[in-house]
DNA sequence: CGCCAGGTGTTGACGCTGTCAACATCGAGC
DNA sequence: GCTCGATGTTGACAGCGTCAACACCTGGCG
């Protein structure tokens, strides 16, 4: 009668006295990110939200800090389900990666408080090898994918690594500055959505910006 | 005899019991940041660098929080000069826009910490109408100078908007990567200057990475 | 010249936070 | 059936941002 919890499919752990702690501060930390940011979430409110004392949380994380790193590899772990189903949908080379792209800016503003912790500077500087991990797993596969559009014939080959980056950090960057509002008040980004400034970058990416000759 | 200040070319304002006290919190806090993150800063310890007591930052700056916006204008008021310095050094159209996302990458390496705070999500989420104004100035030079850019005949017309959203995308989100230390594990940024992967990056944005039909 | 107002800095307090240590409770396995 | 370890609680501590009240010093008014 403490907390209303998803009752089914994870009986295998946890399950001594609140039913599922771990799970439930991750949950409501992800809440309190959503809504006072990264630095407005504190411990003890989200162990107030799942109605245990300030100190339980730390039978679960040994710090503020390490909650927040289970999120941000939580997230990537969801990150990257969401890069891989959306690929699986294309049918041609040009829309596996239009829709990878699309995935990624979707993934950042539609789950922003995910997206938020996984970037979130207090994260980078206590990053772990399992957070790295996940991180890697990440990129390898968009690398991947831009490998097989390279065997494909439809990108230049040779710069798989550079293409990537490139790729990458265009995505991220516009992720980062919507999510910030820095966009807010550019015409080119004011009114659009996700998906459309996906396909903008990726097309541009594409073609390049410089004039036939 | 309390705190060696900059003597020279500001004697206008604020010399009461301090000499600038507002200065020295502003210098302080820069390398609280530097040293501990933009949420290891801490306004009680940037009083006690600056030798006041813990509530004189409050004669200042109205909270923490507009301690870091006012830190953040100063930083893009310094990002957008070095645009412009590196701008003039150019000779022709191509080296100009370069030169421009060099600079932009250089600028959020080697100021790390005024980076870090301009684009902290703390200072985001209360972004004031002079910081906007700030970034939109940052913004539209860059446009500008892609304008300038394609008036020249270099790149292709008609899409100023869209390239300068995915070229500032690019270099901001590469800047971010770099900064958290998501690239350290990727062979293509390893072992990479800033001015190298701002080389990269504008060279693919220029070219794109569509293979030759 | 003297006073006064307000800009600047200080002292003290409040509630909140992250974290530590000590204690309580419950369930699994000998 | 007992014990041990995992889980949760209580209480404490220092540090934080912020507020209110007070102290000082200086520039400008008479």
């Amino acid at each position: 009668m403490k907390k209303s919890v998803t009752p089914a499919t994870v009986p295998d752990k946890a399950a001594y006295h609140h039913g599922d702690l771990r799970r439930s501060l991750l949950d409501a930390a992800l809440g309190l990110v959503e809504s006072h940011g990264v630095q407005g979430f504190t411990l003890r409110e989200a162990a107030r939200a799942a109605n245990v004392s300030h100190n339980a949380p730390y039978r679960h994380f040994p710090s503020r800090t390490h909650l927040l790193i289970a999120l941000a590899i939580e997230g990537q772990g969801h990150l990257l389900q969401g890069l891989q189903t959306a690929v699986r949908r294309a049918t041609d080379a040009r829309e596996r990666i239009v829709r990878l792209g699309t995935a990624y800016m979707e993934f950042a503003i539609s789950h922003a408080a995910h997206f938020r912790v996984m970037f979130s500077s207090d994260v980078a500087r206590n990053r772990t090898a399992d957070l790295t991990a996940a991180q890697n797993a990440t990129f390898e596969f968009f690398e991947n994918e831009l490998l097989a559009t390279e065997q494909g014939g439809l990108i230049r080959q040779g710069a798989v690594q550079n293409h990537a980056l490139v790729g990458w950090s265009a995505l991220h960057g516009a992720a980062m500055l919507v999510l910030d509002g820095v966009l807010d008040n550019t015409a080119i980004a004011a009114r659009r959505k996700p998906r459309e400034m996906a396909h903008l970058i990726i097309e541009t990416l594409l073609t390049g910006i410089l004039a036939p000759d």
